[in-house]
DNA sequence: TTCAAATATGGAACCCGTTCCATATTGAGC
DNA sequence: GCTCAATATGGAACGGGTTCCATATTTGAA
């Protein structure tokens, strides 16, 4: 591979002038910077960035860490991360750290090694104490992680808020609500606080089930969301996610129940699946464009030094009525 | 930041000693590693991997190039390629090309400037013309670049016929069919070309609508749906990926047909998103995994200048029957 | 005891760029 | 014609590791 000794040999100047004529800085004429050029050309020559990177220390890759990328709620984050790392110049490295634990560990140490120039992680197995050894930029999606470091995240309280009110205005007797395992403190499981707690007060029973985070696989869900059904049968209405809801409506519609008459449905989160299931399910949409968005900017102060906000940035969450929850 | 040559002091031994001790290569005394280990816990010192990646002209990430990394089947196969390309050992770099086109050559740059090791393309954006010219390793997914790119793909054929014969068993006689933009010479137009011609040996019209690669957003899909729906509203068959045939059969259910009595439903794909619809949807499963595997180990192959085959693997895709094919 | 092989260690050279410093030349202003 | 600034250029030092070579010491077999 031709480096750039090669190409000052052949364009007979030294070093410097090549690096300054690749990166246009400093003095040159514009009769060596056409000679480099034309040897540039001729050697086919690159610039070998990994030098540079030494050179720079930064990379310009951001490790975005998920448990699930095929999962469509994270799909959507990863896209939305991508488009937004890719506008501000950055790469986006990922990692699904359902399959092994230490995964996440090990994309963290990638941080220390100065192969990532930060880490977005929307991950919950890892310690939070692991995080608070690193001195680097590290954004949290939806997760608190300590007092350093910044979380971007949805205002769950109120996404549990509007799925209460939209389910009591249905006038729903019996709930089941799906949620990711309460031992792992999440900012996600204030929707389902707050959801129960506001329909208990109504009188309302809601029957909760925990599922385990890095469970996402297909055959879990479909036992717990059978558990359920068959725990339940008189439930008159669901709130979940939408794999778990859509996946509870199902189950309903196969055992002969009607949408909404027999059973109102919310999913939350509103990913692209609940627009192709017939009815047509009203959703609590996540923001999560915006998250992408919030958590990148984050993630570039941090890197280059300017003020940035340390806690929480509360995006909201929306309300999209359609048929599963439509009374008469 | 510490660096080894801190550590070579404080440990009173030489740079080549820490190396030795760090990479356990060579030989080191027990006392020597105590000492060096000591003092590089003493430092928090971590080794600068891009410092090491210079010298061994590698950086283990491997760029995977998707159109939509959010849309379901590339969000599995990402995941499926990230979780092998991490058995390996590989990091995993992804790029959606969907926004701009220039993307992908960007990251066929990054090939020449030794930012990755190697890139597992998916897309279809880019002239083949610009692949040709690099001389590093890449790997196809279900697409056929030039004879010297290796390609990992499904026998789509043979996806069609499985779809046409299913859906000849179940007697529909009008059928609507979405498939990719025809001028993109893709692998996966084979079961669309497949299909209809076995169809139309056995007399039955398909209306065969196409979808431009690049526009994978929700509103395009629901207008082409209602579009084909409204031209032929007494088709009685449909056979589209997973997001398309669930659309239009959505659209069909709102407009008070029933499936499967009026309708036949066929998803090719079989992503997760079918297993929550109602009624359940027969579909041609990718073997998206094998997918992955395979393009994983030939780019290891690759990389590691072992032998490799250069052309198509055909991984069979499989029909999985449901009730949206059933008949009586 | 002797000598080759095994063990141990330091440090220079290298990987491939970037930047800084030293030096040279040109040109404008007086 | 002289001076200072702007322009131009080469090359050493550097970034932070790895490997190789030279040298020193120890071990084991003859």
């Amino acid at each position: 591979m031709a480096g750039i000794k090669d190409v000052a040999k052949i364009a007979h100047v030294g070093v410097g002038t090549v690096s300054r004529v690749i990166n246009n800085s400093g003095y040159t004429s514009e009769e060596t910077r056409e000679k480099v050029e034309k040897a540039m050309q001729q050697l086919r020559y690159t610039p070998n960035e990994l030098a540079r990177n030494l050179y720079r220390k930064r990379t310009g890759i951001i490790a975005v860490l998920v448990p699930d990328v095929g999962h469509p709620f994270f799909a959507q984050v990863v896209k939305y991360v991508e488009i937004e790392l890719n506008r501000y110049g950055y790469k986006t490295m990922i990692c699904n750290t359902t399959q092994k634990d230490n995964n996440e560990l090990e994309y963290l140490q990638m941080l220390e090694r100065r192969m990532v120039d930060g880490v977005i992680t929307g991950v919950h197995s890892l310690d939070i104490h692991e995080y608070l050894q690193i001195e680097k930029p590290i954004v949290a999606l939806d997760r608190y992680i300590g007092n350093t470091i910044p979380v971007v995240s949805v205002d769950h309280k109120k996404g549990g808020q509007l799925a209460a009110e939209e389910m009591l205005r249905t006038g729903s007797r019996i709930i089941i609500q799906f949620q990711g395992a309460s031992k792992v403190e999440s900012p996600s499981l204030d929707r389902h606080i707050e959801f129960e707690k506001i329909m208990t007060e109504h009188g309302i029973t809601v029957y909760s089930y925990e599922m385990e985070w890095n469970r996402l696989d297909t055959n879990y869900s479909a036992e717990l969301v059978n558990k359920a059904y068959m725990d339940h049968p008189e439930a008159d209405g669901v709130f979940g996610t939408d794999l778990l809801a859509l996946e509870y409506m199902k189950k309903a519609l196969i055992e002969g129940k009607k949408v909404p008459e027999d059973l109102k449905v919310i999913c939350y989160d509103g990913t692209y699946i609940t627009n192709v299931v017939y009815p047509e399910v009203t959703v609590i949409r996540q923001p999560i464009e915006e998250l992408a968005k919030e958590s990148v900017r984050l993630m570039n102060n941090m890197i280059n030094g300017k003020l940035y906000e340390i806690r929480i940035i509360s995006l909201q969450p929306e309300l999209i009525r359609r048929r599963s929850t439509q009374c008469d």
